[in-house]
RNA sequence: GACCCUAUGGUCUAGCGGUUAGGACACCUCCCUUUCACGGAGGUAGCCCGGGUUCGAUUCCCGGUAGGGUCGCCA
């Protein structure tokens, strides 16, 4: 039988990293296996089904580059979608679940209760299967004991998460649940309810939790616990699916840095890791970083521009052989685009504004003199190229009998407003003379 | 309270009945260097605890501890 796994995420407005890592988890488990991707959005519950909060799902799975084979096309519940199990939002499949529980009440198997219509819940242990976590055995628990059955229906009429997700996967061929442990408990009741239906339940594979750096659960509020960040803080999205993959798996080969067709290739539920993750933005800012400086040199611009952009500099104000020159002297300098304003941003900005604790350290008046002369040096030069520049600062240093970094840390804090930077006699060099000129004049004329 | 899952450096992990317990991030030192970053060399740091089983347990079993999860007319 050809695999069907779906992601079934309820649209709250954001997308959880942890929920993300599920999705890619079901993702890799089909491509790896031939098998279908199906997107399923739940939303029942009418207070969390909005346009926008389904649009920011199929934003972030599309981010990832996470396609699916079924599912809807559009964030609009009636538009179109791919498939032949559709609809695919649960709002549009309340006929499946009026018909499954008059199956379940006709039965005897079901009952009204108060107005709700509740299950007759197995009251023997259940042994769930679970092709990471190994055979489970979960009996009722003490509470569950006092009434182990449970609400299908509310008395409003609506269906509970329990029992939809069940009915859908049913209803949909779902082979193989993937998700996330907190469900693990709960499997015990879908598979009650799976034989209620007379049929065979799926595989379970319950994939270990994203913690916070600190063991804590990762919830809404926490830092990176949602995907639009990375996406909206200019994260390469492979560095981002590089990472996720890496947590709770592993290529086995000390490879940290690998490509998503290579982990399609590899990847298999029972080798995926039983304990709870933690989050280390620290190894993914360092993979982004990797992947950032192996990115194709449009896509670098690209990006670095928005970046830019989002900072509220103006690169495209800029001449285009300019701005690109520029960046090239930034290129490999930082691991994240949110970086880069800070990093390079003196390109864009006609006023520099420098450290005021560098400028004490650098502009003193023993300094001044030394600059002075270094300008007139540059004033002189025919060609205002790097080589130029390195050649012509080097001949001062000498002159003065000074190391070059006397010269290099005011030059470099005049033209940047920063002590670190790019290569200073390549950022000069793009600058234009102009500018350095200017720049540094600028600075001697003010007293410190 | 009951039940379930888990346990290799700070973090992600590889591994194994006998290994100098491997890699990566982070951190520290040094080198390279115009700064930063990269790169190179080195370093600090780990098998949760207690019982078994065994000639021998980090590895297998049991218990404890700790962390996480579930027990809703939330999803």
């Amino acid at each position: 039988m050809s695999v069907r796994v779906r992601f079934a995420p309820s649209p709250t407005g954001y997308l959880h990293i942890g929920g993300a890592r599920t999705a890619l988890f079901n993702w890799l488990y089909a491509r790896h296996t031939g098998g279908k991707f199906i997107l399923r959005i739940e939303d029942t519950d009418a207070a969390r089904n909005s346009h926008e909060a389904v649009k920011v799902i199929l934003d972030g799975l599309r981010w990832l580059g996470l396609d699916w084979d079924e599912g809807p096309i559009t964030a609009d519940a009636t538009g179109p979608s791919k498939g032949d199990c559709g609809p695919y939002f649960q709002s549009a499949r309340k006929e499946n679940y009026q018909r499954r529980v008059e199956a379940l009440l006709s039965r005897g198997l079901a009952y009204e209760h108060e107005g709700a219509i509740k299950f007759k819940m197995t009251r023997e242990p259940i042994l769930i299967p679970d092709l990471v976590v190994g055979d489970v055995v979960r009996p009722l628990t003490d509470r569950e004991e006092l009434d182990p059955d449970w609400v299908l229906v509310r008395s409003d009429g609506q269906p509970v998460f329990h029992f939809v997700n069940v009915v859908d996967d049913l209803d949909m061929g779902i082979t193989h649940v993937i998700r996330g442990e907190d469900h693990l408990s709960n499997t015990a009741k879908h598979i009650a309810l799976f034989n209620a239906f007379g049929v065979r339940p799926p595989k379970y594979a319950h994939i270990p939790l994203i913690l916070n750096k600190d063991g804590s659960k990762m919830s809404k509020r926490d830092t990176g616990a949602s995907l639009a960040t990375y996406l909206e803080e200019g994260y390469a999205n492979e560095a981002v699916v590089n990472y996720l993959c890496l947590l709770g798996w592993s290529p086995k080969d000390n490879r940290e840095m690998l490509p998503v067709k290579d982990v399609v290739e590899l990847f298999d539920l029972p080798q995926i890791l039983r304990h709870n993750a933690r989050f280390d933005m620290d190894k993914l800012n360092w993979l982004n970083g990797e992947y950032l400086r192996a990115m194709a040199p449009d896509r670098f611009y690209e990006m670095s521009v928005h970046a830019l952009a989002r900072a509220g500099l103006n690169p495209d104000g800029h001449p285009l052989p300019y701005v690109k020159a520029a960046l090239d002297t930034c290129r490999g300098k930082f691991k994240l685009f949110s970086e880069l304003p800070a990093y390079g941003g003196f390109y864009f900005r006609e006023e520099i504004t420098c450290d005021p604790e560098a400028a004490q350290k650098c502009f003193t008046p023993e300094n001044k003199p030394r600059v002075e002369k270094l300008r007139d040096a540059f004033g002189k030069l025919a060609t205002f190229d790097a080589a130029s520049l390195e050649a012509a600062l080097k001949a001062v240093a000498a002159e003065l009998g000074v190391k070059v970094g006397v010269l290099v840390h005011p030059v470099r804090l005049a033209c940047t407003g920063s002590s670190s930077g790019p290569s200073l006699y390549h950022l000069m060099e793009v600058l234009g003379k102009d500018k350095v000129m200017q720049r540094i004049g600028s600075v001697l004329t003010v007293s410190t």
